[in-house]
DNA sequence: CTGTTAGCGCGTTCAA
DNA sequence: TTGAACGCGCTAACAG
């Protein structure tokens, strides 16, 4: 007997062979879409196969048949609870379709963002999703573009969820508008002094979502002073210190501080309470994402609710829907509703 | 010129003939380990490569070497930041590496996590990394052990992130004492009336946790009261659902609710609060993880520390480190340590 | 150092 | 229906 060596998995010969029947018969009793396969044969292979522990070895089979199952997820940083929650989706709609998702982080890095496609298009998946604001300006902006219209050519599906414009499908959240209504409710609610915590200017999202604000409150006549838009990293620490530097700034007499992402405005609220800042008493807080933590904060977030793990589901349908007619389609925008979700942390006033 | 029909990606053959060299050559250029090829016949390749632009092919490639390089994660819930910070952990490690890694999430069934575990076999991926608390008395549990045996004999490398006791590379995390140490600091604190929030019964995390807790107590005379142990999902809404229910049943003089996770614990915060009992005002709360949010809640959370990303980097070092050796280092063992964090949700008394 | 050739594990034609 | 043979894209001997 070998010793411990580690022996390599059996393969379909094997289990022909275990089976008494011919390669291809193994592959139709195991695999084979229109099973035309004798069933005392089927089970015999059937047989085999458990009794050697056999397994398809997946490379192979995309190897013989020029496609594979898989799907590629790219995350900016899947810590990010808004990350994780699209992520979810991603993964629980792949894998109803029996399809593989791979996962890979740039970390907020469009150039790490740009190698990491490089590399995922090695794994020939079926379908590549991107997520994570665009930024404009980048120079790796226009190579990712190339990159993934080289992978579309090749019978790739790209899906972005993030801003639109760029020619492949795409997950549209309309943070114009959901920032907007925001506004609106929050003036309604009573609030006329503003601040904001926004992520660096490139960022479309971030971008997106200050003009919707910023535009819903000059409706009312309301303007946000200059000052009072703090910029720091799209993340919690990035909220933390933008708000202390609001604070540092001096505050006057702002009312309510609007953070574009659920992150931030979490960081910021830590900010303001170090601060010795009363939310809402001394001051509310607005926030973007809903995030599952958004509600279990004290006090709750007054937010804009996106249904990310369905961004990350219609995502994969979007990628699965037109496998044929690729022409016209290869641009498709599906737009997802928001929804403003006004809570403790912005009570009338 | 053809129609838009998706062209099939440039091949290594393509990419010789377009060099002029041979397909030898080609492939020695783009991955050859020791270069030994001619400078001149490399930049041609490479030229050519850039040209048609060539991405290989990952199946190919693990075919003819008979290797991959896929490090496949399996994690409960990837929404929930506890699998989210340890998944970034191993993304982090495995890219350093050059590894791809492949995510499948079970959604806390011990059923579909050995359904997944069968089929992520046939990706051969080198590694394996299964995180969540076992929990015995589960049927699957046999068969699952029965399919990673299988996987590490083939050469695959498992590791476990939870319990030991398997025979695979584990990363252990000392829930046990991490609790007892939580136990005494609460009643060094001035604690003497608890109220215990836990998952199922047969989750070895949890159970650890709590006999860990109780016994910390125990050190002091002091023990919980059945009445006083509940139990729910190992979710959010299941410490939620379990606080409510202690609520419900009487507090009596309770003094601090001690909820095995982290998540649990912010579920419960909540329930408290929607009751109109004041954290830590009228109860006390302490969890267990440290995950991120539990400094941003307010109050903030006393809980226990587990460095979770390093939990995902030490997996994939482990995986990683003995490729050679196999024999005995299959079961080998890496113990974290935990540290108590006590914060605003358990003043002293 | 280069090119030729034989596989890797599997799907899928093509005859039988 | 079954089996033999070829090919998928690539690596790794082997020979030049």
């Amino acid at each position: 007997m070998a010793a411990s060596s580690s022996a390599s998995p059996a393969t379909l010969h094997d289990v022909a062979r275990d089976a008494g029947v011919s390669l291809a018969t193994a592959s139709r009793s195991l695999n084979g879409s229109t099973r035309k396969v004798n069933e005392d044969y089927r089970q015999r292979v059937l047989a085999a196969a458990a009794r050697l522990n056999y397994s398809p070895n997946f490379s192979a089979q995309a190897v013989a048949k020029g496609s594979t199952s898989t799907v590629a997820l790219l995350v900016s940083d899947i810590a990010d609870p808004y990350f994780s929650s699209i992520a979810a989706g991603v993964i629980r709609a792949a894998e109803a379709q029996g399809l593989i998702v791979t996962m890979a982080v740039t970390e907020r890095s469009t150039e790490r963002e740009l190698e990491l496609v490089r590399a995922l298009r090695g794994q020939r998946p079926r379908v590549m999703i991107l997520t994570g604001s665009r930024s404009d300006g980048s120079t790796s902006q226009a190579a990712l573009i190339a990159e993934l219209t080289a992978f579309a050519r090749t019978g790739g599906r790209v899906v972005l969820i993030s801003q639109e414009g760029l020619p492949f499908g795409t997950v549209v959240v309309d943070n114009y508008l959901g920032a907007r209504a925001l506004a609106n409710s929050l003036v309604a609610a009573g609030y006329r002094r503003f601040a904001a915590v926004c992520g660096e200017r490139a960022l479309v999202t971030s971008r997106d979502r200050l003009a919707g604000f910023a535009d819903g409150l000059a409706e009312h006549g309301i303007a946000i002073h200059p000052d009072h838009v703090v910029r720091g990293e799209f993340t919690r620490d990035g909220g933390f210190e933008a708000a202390a530097a609001l604070i540092a700034g001096g505050l006057d007499q702002v009312e309510l501080v609007f953070a574009v992402s659920d992150v931030m405005a979490i960081g910021a609220m830590s900010a303001l309470r170090e601060a010795g800042i009363d939310v809402p008493g001394d001051i509310a807080v607005a926030g973007f994402d809903d995030i599952d933590t958004a509600r279990d904060v004290t006090p709750a977030l007054t937010t804009v609710n996106i249904p990310l793990a369905d961004l990350g589901r219609r995502a994969v349908e979007l990628a699965l829907s037109d496998a044929t007619d690729v022409t016209d389609v290869t641009d498709q925008v599906i737009r997802v509703e928001t929804r403003v979700i006004l809570r403790a942390s912005s009570p009338p006033r």
